[in-house]
DNA sequence: CGGCAAACCTGCGAGC
DNA sequence: TGCTCGCAGGTTTGCC
């Protein structure tokens, strides 16, 4: 998507009225003519800032991505619910099979407050995100830790995938009460979390199944799992019987090594 | 308010 | 081979 970084857009087509909720009013003629000024992120959501002020919002939910390529062909493929020309001949399709993606449109001065955003909790990867920050936001909770971790208003942007991998790192038991987590432990926690994320994000994200990278091709980070979808097999860091176990929290799939995390 | 289940949606893999 | 069924992901909604 940096790719698309100082274009222009100058052709904007929906092919459905939603995703998991409607288009703002008149959306994509308010994208049509706009140049693209920077792109961003916060919490799980891109920002696109656009040259009048504007900033264009998306969220790939589980399925969405962007296809990128020249523009030569514009007839939307399967599940292609926006396509974006630039100027520049370029061709960017969202497309998302759950559609549990969504997009708004929103003042850059009135960002922090947007319904979506306002409410997210500290991003893991800023030097604010502390050992006493991540404490204090879990000394509220007294459910497991790993739903916690799950919990956007307390920490934003950490997914099912790297809530598992960030505990199993840490050597925390996914099922301990977030209230018992002291300083002492938030310590590791942190680190794990931050490592875990910047490694995904250096290898191109993660993904499941149909979910590809623009290139097509599986997010690398897949390959690096530790736990994740790894029930059965052999803990990677010790050399217990069990290895990698499964169990369900608040509805979600958490792998951890019972030996291992405490 | 916290905690949890269900809902949203589709594709895929397992099992018959 | 082809069918059904369960499950995966993130977030919101609704119920206790």
């Amino acid at each position: 998507m940096q790719t698309l970084e100082g274009r222009r857009l100058i052709r904007v087509r929906t092919y459905r009225a939603d995703l998991r909720r409607p288009f703002p009013p008149s959306f994509a003629e308010r994208l049509e003519g706009r140049r693209v000024e920077k792109l961003a992120r916060r919490a799980k959501y891109l920002t696109i800032f656009l040259d009048d002020g504007w900033v264009w919002l998306i969220h790939l939910g589980m399925s969405g991505r962007m296809l990128i390529g020249p523009a030569d062909d514009t007839r939307p493929g399967k599940h292609d619910h926006v396509i974006v020309e630039t100027e520049e001949g370029l061709r960017v399709a969202y497309n998302d099979a759950r559609r549990f993606g969504l997009m708004d449109l929103c003042a850059k001065t009135d960002l922090a407050e947007h319904p979506l955003l306002a409410a997210l909790g500290p991003e893991p990867l800023e030097k604010a995100f502390t050992p006493a920050v991540l404490a204090k936001a879990l000394s509220k909770r007294s459910g497991p830790i790993k739903t916690a971790l799950l919990d956007q208003t307390l920490i934003a942007g950490i997914g099912n995938i790297y809530a598992s991998e960030a505990l199993f790192r840490a050597g925390i038991d996914p099922t301990r009460p977030a209230e018992t987590l002291g300083l002492k432990e938030a310590r590791p926690l942190v680190a794990a979390i931050k490592a875990v994320l910047a490694e995904a994000i250096e290898a191109g994200g993660s993904s499941l199944r149909d979910h590809r990278r623009p290139d097509g091709e599986l997010g690398y980070f897949q390959h690096a799992f530790a736990v994740y979808d790894r029930e059965g097999m052999p803990c990677p860091k010790c050399d217990c019987a069990e290895g990698v176990r499964r169990l369900v929290q608040s509805g979600r799939s958490t792998f951890y090594c019972a030996k291992r995390q405490r």
